[in-house]
DNA sequence: CGCACCGGGTTCTGCCATCTGC
DNA sequence: GCAGATGGCAGAACCCGGTGCG
């Protein structure tokens, strides 16, 4: 029943664009009635005139919708070749779950094949993701963030299973939804793919002598939620680069990873190996020795996650500003702020005196609210003095 | 109340390569 | 040979605030 009036938002919203799509020759009547055109079942999807190679009526629903054409056409070209093809069902169906008319063409354009999806295959799709997600709303945020999660299968049977494998891990319903909302495309992976990556996640643990498989794979699912999305060959590279690097026990590799250090496993090998490197080499070139690199690894995971040119220059304004390594190494965390926050809370608190010796430097790891209301007590405290 | 510790939120998608089935 | 389905990759921080403790 919303439909009717969706549909004539969605013309009314987009009777202004232009009708015409470069070199398809659209015949006079353009402009004469869209609505008849678009509404009428006959009309659509006729089968292209002979000489031509796209679908006409495919096209002209389209621009209505104020789709992108030509960047839906670069992506999936096959889509346009079809002579069958269901976007206006599509477009209806998701408008009636709350997605606005811009939000559509950009699903749209962006993912094409989703037009190619039955109403069907859609209703099913949508009530399995209706298992995690509270409303159609939250599902909607998702699609427009990332079409392709949701349309790239057409396989719901292996959603089915997915969901029920991952259940089955110990996952709880608010991890699942954590898990479905923060990284998508899990549940378009095969069934097959998701167990083989906790299947690796097992096998690590065991080669670890950890005796909780389970558990481990379940822990780091829930500390790392794009590791299903990433392949298993980047997380055994990673763990193995990380495992000879440091000199701690199995035991004590177990524990990290199942902890502080999942975070650290979808880095992309090559950026793993790079910024591990220079930070090696940077500390070494301060004279510090490699097991102060791995405490600080230990402490402050994330600082694999800092290229080259951002921590050499974290660094370096840091020191500049009279800050020194061993205080860094105690408070790693302040490197988690931007060159630009640090370098301008420096300014602001050299300006006022302060003493980082006596005083500490975890100032500068605070949320601006907490930095602001600190420097605005200080002054105070300055008047009363 | 001030502080330290810790975990969470953001959006990590969009493109290309490979395989699979017709 | 095709289009669809699926796998895999690059890129590479910054910020916030709850909670529990002294």
């Amino acid at each position: 029943m919303a439909a009717v009036p969706g549909l004539r938002n969605l013309l009314t919203f987009h009777r202004s664009l232009k009708l015409q799509c470069r070199s398809v020759l659209i015949p006079s009547f353009s402009y004469e009635n869209p609505v008849r055109k678009l509404c009428s079942s006959s009309e659509k999807n006729v089968e292209p005139q002979p000489q031509s190679p796209q679908n006409e009526s495919l096209l002209e629903n389209l621009n209505l919708m104020g789709v992108d054409v030509r960047m839906a056409r670069q992506r999936q070209p096959g889509v346009f070749r079809k002579s069958f093809t269901n976007e206006r069902d599509v477009a209806q169906f998701l408008q009636g779950k709350g997605a606005s008319l811009s939000e559509i063409a950009g699903i749209i354009s962006r993912y094409p094949r989703a037009i190619t999806r039955s109403i069907e295959h859609l209703e099913q799709r949508w009530e399995l993701w209706k298992n995690i997600f509270e409303t159609d709303e939250e599902i909607v945020r998702i699609l427009d963030r990332s079409p392709e999660s949701f349309f790239r299968s057409s396989d719901n049977g292996n959603l089915e299973k997915n969901l029920a494998f991952l259940s089955t891990l110990g996952l709880t319903s608010k991890d699942l939804h954590r898990l479905l909302a923060t990284a998508p495309r899990t549940f378009s992976n095969s069934v097959k793919l998701n167990k083989l990556m906790v299947e690796l996640l097992e096998d690590i643990c065991a080669e670890l002598g950890g005796t909780n498989p389970e558990q481990f794979a379940k822990d780091i699912i829930c500390r790392n939620l794009y590791v299903l999305i990433r392949s298993t060959k980047r997380v055994r590279a990673n763990v193995d680069l990380i495992k000879a690097y440091v000199t701690l026990s199995d035991e004590e590799v177990l524990a990290l990873l199942q902890g502080r250090w999942a975070c650290i496993l979808d880095l992309s090998n090559e950026c793993m190996r790079r910024n591990l490197n220079n930070l090696h080499q940077m500390m070494a070139s301060l004279g510090f020795q490699k097991a102060d690199v791995e405490n600080l690894i230990i402490s402050y995971p994330k600082i694999l996650y800092i290229g080259p040119d951002t921590l050499n220059s974290k660094m370096e304004s840091l020191l500049k500003g009279g800050i020194t390594m061993q205080q860094i190494l105690e408070k790693p965390k302040v490197l988690d702020y931007s060159e630009k926050t640090l370098t301008a809370r420096l300014m602001q608190l050299t300006s006022m005196g302060y003493d980082f010796q006596r005083m500490g430097i975890s100032i500068l790891d605070m949320s601006k609210k907490r930095f602001d209301a600190k420097m605005k007590k200080n002054l105070l405290d300055c008047y009363d003095e």
